[in-house]
DNA sequence: GCGACAG
DNA sequence: ATCTTGTCGC
């Protein structure tokens, strides 16, 4: 069984179309809880990163199982690049290469894996919808986004050293997400939730998957992935 | 108008 | 993101 939601969408859009449906499809994002989808413990989680080179999109997804975070499942795709980089509309940029990649692993592994990582903001982004919400909304399926960067909003207070300490990331009067520290004295990473999690499960998740590093393993491995010649 | 700006 | 070697430091 295939996503049918990954062959109808369109992607050639203006920068102001895309903007109305991020207005749009912004409200359908749901923070629930883990447990409101599942009745047992996360298992697998997959990281998701997309290279760009000689102007095509290659799209790499890791899987890792949980605890141990052992490497359950690889998918690749190439596509045209489809979109410019604007900041804030990444996902147009990148989600026509993440789709397909998604489909063949869930076809692979017979189900999508239970929650999708993105190097991007999810909720921290101008109009509550980056990358990570988009692709959690679109598939209907636990997501949420750790950058390395703020695209909007700002710390509020100081971040201690320690691993695991964060501080709110807010947007004016609203929290967006949160800075978190994955490893002592390392800048930090920003964390927001892209759909059907909320922010602390989202942070135990990135602490979990990030023992040894400052990002998540799975998107170390993803990221290799993505850069893999072929 | 000026500066900021995920990857 | 990408172009790219060595190097300083925990």
């Amino acid at each position: 069984m295939s996503l049918p939601i990954v062959h109808a969408h369109e992607w050639d859009v203006s920068t102001a179309e895309a903007r109305t449906i991020q207005e749009q499809l912004a409200s359908k994002v749901q923070t629930t809880h883990l447990d409101e989808t599942y009745d047992r413990p996360v298992r697998t989680i997959a990281g998701i990163d997309v290279s760009i080179r000689g102007g095509i999109a290659q799209a790499a997804v890791s899987v890792l199982e949980l605890p141990d975070l052992s490497v359950a499942a690889e998918s690749v795709h190439r596509c045209d690049i489809p979109f410019p980089y604007v900041p804030g509309y990444l996902s147009f940029r990148e989600m026509p290469a993440i789709l397909p990649a998604l489909d063949q692993l869930a076809q692979d592994m017979g189900a999508l894996p239970d929650v999708l990582v993105t190097d991007s903001q999810g909720r921290a982004h101008p109009r509550r919808f980056g990358l990570a919400c988009h692709l959690g909304v679109v598939l209907n399926h636990p997501s949420f986004g750790v950058a390395k960067s703020i695209l909007t909003g700002e710390p509020l207070g100081t971040l201690s050293t320690e691993k695991g300490s964060t501080v709110p990331l807010v947007d004016g009067d609203e929290q967006v997400g949160v800075a978190l520290r994955t490893r002592a004295n390392v800048n930090p990473v920003y964390v927001s939730i892209g759909h059907r999690i909320t922010l602390e499960e989202a942070i135990d998740l990135t602490l979990r998957v990030s023992p040894r590093y400052k990002i998540p393993e799975t998107t170390r491995h993803a990221h290799r992935l993505s850069r893999q010649e072929t």
